[in-house]
DNA sequence: CTGAAAGCGCTTACAG
DNA sequence: CTGAAAGCGCTTACAG
């Protein structure tokens, strides 16, 4: 590796301090315009490349912001992650991009290792299970930003859909045009998206007098998979009945529609299915599914912006009263409204 | 911000020097098993975290590999991402990712500022029209491997699908399940696998007799709207002939799918519809494309463990022979035979 | 406006 | 087996 040009060539090339080349490159008010003008033209000629790693540990403080999801492949989180990384390459910040597989105990393990690498904030949409990852961000002193779940509603930095209202929208919508019979495909318990869908189809069923029945539930609906095979249970367990599906995600709901259309069921006329999402990319398939449209790429670059901005606050804050300790920052919460998103078919 | 433990504190704890510390820390021979492990509890007990950056900055050596894709949403490339995070997360490495959304401006301005960061390595998927970026890279001696598309045949470190064979295979089904009127619907110019699979397509083409009817391509053909604009496109123009398409991507082909069962033709009794890149997400719908599957996962998978190799032994060789600048390793070419994927449908 | 000096937290020859 | 010292490339009081 032929060694790189660092500010103390440039310095010994002009006759000056590392100091000075220093104040040059970061616009120090104490450095005359020619002086600058000097330096800065001859860094751009050297073709001269700051070092990140010295800078930071001197300053500590980086730019590597993580963002911890379940998998990036899943559609939904594939358009946060976009949402994320346009805001966060925009303010000149590195996104560090990790799936945690639904697992805990990885989520642990990875932010333990974060906390190396002088992370300046960490995304994370958090495993249910175990909180001992985002403890860990607590008692490091991490800023952190919730995304699409919460763990407790008064706590942490946040930024979600209203899944309550999502399940409430998506129930209401298959009563009305599908009757009393909605099936609701839901995921893992103990996350708080989970939790709410679920509660707002409870609530959809109670406004309009229909009991609700256990068994039209079912859990650890994960995936394509997962919803083809809750599909033929539902099927099963239906006799005959006219009825509908509401699922947790689009991603489940194609599953349940592959399921039924291969059996010959026509989609919506013998069962209507929905999801939750709204994820674009699905919505050109025939027939389409109706799903609750959350803004996907929106929660992402809302959730970054806001990281953003409590790392810049706390830096101020530091620089303005370096003796205080903790800041006591007040919590963010954004929590977006879900849109019913009817298909022409559905 | 509480002060973290550092070494230097530990040393003082013990009354030992920090180079024992550090030995200690990196398992270095020169130390003694009781002493290791005396060191080792009080670490484990104070919960000492590294600091990454200071051991970076003296070492010279990070553990963060940039990839960069022109659309993390594009399923295509949320799998190769997820083949890459697993075996970097595996081997200790960061993934940094980036979308460079196919610009080659934003992908050489994107480098450029890569290059402050020390990275260890880049995973690029490059986009066409200019080699600035993959320049800087090759000129700061930073190794990298280019992912699904190459620029030149015997050039650089890739990991690749054989796309003239996924084009001949997609264009030869059709072809002899319907027809010799095959439209082809291409990607962006300038990018090896556009290239390579317009010529397997030619090459089916004469393999079977039938000549090349340049207004069977459309180009510039590379999301779901795309595909069904070409689709409307290419229905007329084939007035009333009984037709097949090949899709440059499964993505393209769920558009043009819309357009043509939105318009009352059946899939594939109708026109028959194909992709390439095998999305196992989109087989999940009725009636289910056909496609040339690439190992999208293995692709990614595969690139990294190339990179991560190439850093290990550029590591070891400047080690034995620090005296020796540049290294003539070999270029790592690696090609995944695409497989047809048919469906139970079309 | 300029610069000498200390220091960020670690590793690495080198001497003992 | 242990440690004193130099140094990675930068920033930041501080003195002039």
């Amino acid at each position: 590796m032929p060694k790189r040009i660092t500010m103390k060539d440039i310095a010994q090339e002009l006759g000056v301090s590392v100091t000075t080349i220093s104040k040059a490159i970061n616009n120090h008010p104490d450095i005359s315009p020619a002086r600058r003008r000097q330096i800065q033209s001859l860094l751009a000629e050297r073709n001269y490349i700051p070092n990140y790693m010295a800078k930071n540990l001197r300053s500590a403080r980086t730019k590597f912001i993580s963002l911890i999801v379940s998998d990036n492949t899943n559609p939904y989180f594939a358009k946060v992650i976009k949402g994320v990384e346009t805001v966060l390459s925009r303010n000149g910040y590195y996104t560090l991009i990790f799936n945690n597989n639904e697992d805990p105990e990885k989520e642990f393990t990875l932010i333990r290792e974060l906390l190396s690498i002088n992370i300046a904030g960490v995304l994370i949409c958090p495993a249910g299970g175990s909180d001992k990852g985002i403890s860990l961000l607590r008692e490091n002193n991490i800023p952190y930003v919730l995304i699409t779940r919460y763990i407790e509603r008064d706590c942490d930095n946040y930024v979600l859909a209203d899944d309550e209202k999502a399940g409430y929208l998506g129930t209401k919508h298959l009563i009305e045009k599908h009757g009393e019979h909605v099936a609701f495909f839901n995921h893992l318990p103990g996350i708080s998206t989970t939790r709410d869908r679920l509660l707002g189809y409870q609530r959809a069923l109670k406004e309009h007098g229909i009991p609700f029945r256990e068994e039209y539930v079912l859990s650890n609906i994960c995936n394509q998979e997962d919803g083809c095979n809750a599909a033929r249970t539902m099927y099963g367990l239906m006799g005959g009945k006219h009825f509908s599906i509401l699922c947790y995600s689009d991603f489940v709901a194609t599953g349940a529609a592959l399921y039924l259309q291969e059996n010959g069921l026509a989609i919506p006329k013998d069962v209507a299915v929905m999801g939750i999402d709204g994820v674009e990319m699905f919505s050109y398939f025939y027939p389409g599914l109706s799903s609750i449209h959350l803004p996907k790429f929106e929660l992402g670059a809302k959730s970054a912006e806001v990281l953003v901005d409590i790392i810049n606050r706390r830096a101020q804050e530091e620089e303005e009263y370096p003796e205080l300790p903790a800041d006591p920052l007040e919590d963010v919460h954004i929590i977006f409204e879900p849109t019913l998103q009817e298909s022409g078919t559905t």
